[in-house]
DNA sequence: CTGAATTACTTAACATGTTTAGCAATTGGG
DNA sequence: CCCAATTGCTAAACATGTTAAGTAATTCAG
């Protein structure tokens, strides 16, 4: 056992890896990144939307995102069109394929994060995301 | 708050995002990446050693470690050489310049961590540790 | 001893992360 | 009203992540 187990950072990766992994698999099988899925489930749950709000919501920086959506458009999974009230704006709206999608997916993905939830048992797995946020905002305040 | 705090593979992405801040910031000032330092890191703790256990150690797969060590021979941070035992693996050892970079950038490097540590807590800190390592262990019984 | 695995690493191709710069639309102070 | 600042997004450059394929050195079964 190296010392990195005490490295918080490392920690963090590894863990996320070990996480994503099935994921990752499952989704490659659907043709789709793990950020295209992300991207695709936050347009899915909200409805149209703009690109500032869906970075937000994915946890992703604009520039990227903006790559993410141009493949989602020519995979036609997503809509976009201008806001009419303010045309800096966009608004994307998930497809009929893009829906499809997601439904074809999305038990499976929850059935993945459920595993590891009773595999690491419901207390211990809760305890572990309250911490996560508790850094997130502890970090904040520098 | 968004309902993606409780999602575990998004909330270990910020929290993540949230501890490196920071430390990238240090680095850039160095130079350096955060792999790059991961990496020259662990070549300085260890001694020589191989790109395989390097990776290892520094949770890196080989292709992006290739690169990595390329970079930080060009920037002349590390030597490397054929094994003569078995001339498909290399040594790679750290060079006087790697070593005063180390000396240069650690302590504020550890300090960042430390800070972290007081902020949250000893106990949290730990807490949260052990069930970051928890986490990659239980998931690898698939 | 020899050719088929295996090992250690590299290369390539594609996607994303990160930073900086750029452009067009909008807004706000004088 | 008007131009400078701001906002929303895109482009570009560089580094890494991920997967697959390639190469050279080594090992091992027959």
């Amino acid at each position: 056992m190296p010392s990195t187990d005490r490295s918080l950072p490392i920690a963090l990766l590894r863990a996320r890896e070990r996480v994503m992994g099935p994921i990752r698999s499952l989704l490659s099988g659907a043709g789709l990144t793990e950020q295209q899925w992300r991207v695709l489930r936050v347009v899915q749950e909200s409805g149209p939307i703009d690109p500032t709000q869906i970075a937000e919501k994915a946890c992703l920086l604009l520039p990227s995102l903006t790559r993410i959506l141009q493949k989602l458009e020519e995979k036609q999974l997503i809509s976009r069109e201008r806001d009419q009230e303010d045309r800096r704006r966009q608004v994307v709206q998930i497809s009929a394929a893009g829906e499809k999608v997601i439904t074809d997916n999305l038990e499976a993905s929850l059935e993945l994060m459920e595993r590891t939830r009773r595999k690491m048992g419901a207390e211990r797995y809760e305890a572990l995301l309250d911490l996560l946020n508790e850094l997130d905002q502890i970090e904040l305040s520098d």
